[in-house]
DNA sequence: TTTGAATATCAGCAATCAATAATATAGTTG
DNA sequence: CAACTATATTATTGATTGCTGATATTCAAA
């Protein structure tokens, strides 16, 4: 029992990391190449700081990976089985999307 | 880029929900069969208001069912998908764990 | 070494949420 | 209807967390 609440604890954390649509939208940008902390700022708009942020934590999570060049740091996914949840998740939620445009709502594609 | 905005809330708020510990823990206990909240207050030693209020939010979050019996509520996992994930990850979890007793870290099984 | 660009971190605020105790509702039995 | 059981809801509190503005760090170029 007491192995499992630790199992639990974990994996709480590594869906509570893909809980938060600010991380899905980062994720989005970089789940088919790795980018720059810039590149995802343009992206999606966010600030900079913010985008720092949740970087670090997914990064701290184990789902990013990161490389610096010059003074650039470029992040990528470390962990594809976690895309392939998003996308088998927001596959799902978009199939139900009343008036969805399915084509448009491929993400992490 | 705004229909995209909606998949990544609704993606994030199905993650949400299984990023807690306890909800997992609850799940772990109606993953096989379906249970009364009676059966699931003392498989896991919570409190009554706490299961009831875990289990109606997984309930209208759609990820159970539910039918009355008399006077006890049973509930039953309604997306076989969201324990498929559950499961997926839970097994990455335990095989990371340091001396972990893999067999007994079997959640969701 | 100074300047500037890219990224990270910190502090404060507001909002969210889980846990708990208390109360309410629904159904059953007498 | 009264008493009892099972479950849901409400109010409160404490902790967590995302957002933002400001500051710090790291690297490159002059």
């Amino acid at each position: 029992m007491q192995e499992l609440n630790a199992v639990f604890e974990s994996t709480a954390r590594y869906f509570s990391v893909l809980g938060e649509p600010t991380r899905l939208k980062i994720l989005h940008v970089i789940c088919q190449e790795e980018k720059c902390v810039n590149d995802i700022i343009r992206a999606t708009g966010l600030l900079q700081a913010n985008v720092s942020r949740h970087l670090g934590l997914m990064y701290q999570a184990g789902l990013l990976s990161r490389r610096r060049e010059g003074t650039q740091i470029f992040y990528q996914v470390a962990e594809p089985l976690f895309v392939e949840l998003c996308r088998s998740i927001s596959v799902q939620v978009a199939s139900r999307m009343p008036a969805s445009k399915l084509g448009e709502a491929a993400a992490f594609g």
